[in-house]
DNA sequence: TTCCTCCTGACATTAAGTTGTCAGTAGTGA
DNA sequence: TCACTACTGACAACTTAATGTCAGGAGGAA
């Protein structure tokens, strides 16, 4: 028997979520204790909520796999949108699953280096935040799309008429980057730094030092 | 380096979105050319988005990887209500991320053989469906709660006045386990097949025969 | 057609990982 | 205190996986 498929028997044994006995378990897929608690080592250490207790056994909670998934920037947002919608839903214990769910979530998303970015020195991303600004992701991309200008009043008070240009997923943050007409330059504003959005009627070209490329150029 | 390492260091390379070449890849991580075909091979077997163009070299699309991660029955239903409920929104083209998503995740949960189940032979897990069904848990979950008694309407057409005793993820359903006073008997009824669900004055104590337990038994 | 670069199989060699045995430690409940 | 069972380190032996070299093939763009 391959190591995996050895993990794999021992998850669907632990999954009844009763306490078993090493000496069981290694019976049960024939290899020694010794192996049996390094292969508890190994998925306690890959995230399966198992414990040991000794005198006793091994007991797992219930327990369902996700594997490894490899998600579009789009399905990215439509998973930070729906949690965030569902965590402040009220209903009775599924806000409590949903916050829990993309705490799991934000643990292990990759935060590149790079983007400890200097300006967003947080340690943490904070739940009711993302969900106030991932509120705003369908509004600026309709802007973006329209080419609509939008005031934005930003939680540190200020306010700023701005050309949204982009939205990404850059670190473990959604940001706009916009031209800003109030500042006349570029400028990378965090969702969730966002307190209010309001549609303005001027549309806006391209103009050169202000569009896209340029500050990709930059 | 280890291969697990080189390969995270591949998926660096790649999240550019940029065209690669393989002999570039190779130079990059001190590999011969034919490893970083192999290695090109694994991150495509895992689900990697990536391409190969011959003449051109390696493309991947945006890419954000999500470890597995091992949920809870409840975080399993946040993330299945909430991905059902902006299905439903309409917004737009977050409606198709979050059903790409939801494929996505329907994909790779994992299917008891058991569950394969009488009366389930089903070979996808129709999305509208599930939206449909995640819809009564939070019901379902109170009339528990209160040993609340409840009439359903199934799809099938038939009424039937019930205690529900527990709803559960089976195989890859949810489904909500029921003594039926209308068949006298337990059932496992789909929350996909409900099609009304209506709360009853009545309340229900556990009687022998009746209760979860005696399910269990059986 | 040529060039460029991806693609695949085979095989000997090398590298890495895994395992069982043994010894010793430790926490919990009766 | 005793019994039960989880826990950890070390090491030799064994197993498995990975790698590079070589040869040959293939698709797409200029």
């Amino acid at each position: 028997m391959r190591k995996t498929d050895r993990l794999s028997e021992l998850m669907t044994i632990l999954r009844d979520g009763q306490v078993h006995k090493a000496d069981d378990l290694a019976l049960a897929t024939g290899v020694s204790l010794r192996t049996i608690y390094r292969d508890m080592e190994v998925l306690v250490a890959s995230g399966v909520p198992v414990q040991g207790a000794r005198g006793t056994g091994y007991q797992a909670q219930a327990l369902i796999t996700l594997p490894a998934l490899h998600l579009t920037e789009d399905e990215l947002e439509a998973l930070h949108l729906s949690l965030a919608i569902l965590g402040e839903s009220g209903m009775e214990g599924l806000a409590d699953a949903a916050a829990s769910l993309s705490a799991k979530i934000e643990q292990v998303l990759p935060e590149d280096s790079d983007s400890a970015g200097e300006g967003f020195g947080f340690a943490a991303y904070p739940f009711d935040g993302a969900a106030r600004g991932v509120r705003h992701m369908p509004g600026l991309k309709a802007a973006i799309k329209a080419r609509q200008k939008l005031r934005l009043r930003l939680q540190t008070g200020g306010a700023e008429v701005i050309r949204p240009l982009q939205v990404d997923y850059w670190g473990r943050v959604w940001r706009a980057i916009v031209w800003s007409e109030t500042q006349a330059g570029f400028a990378e504003i965090r969702l969730d730094q966002i307190a209010e959005m309001t549609v303005l009627p001027g549309l806006f070209v391209d103009e050169p030092g202000k569009s896209l490329s340029d500050y990709r150029a930059s």
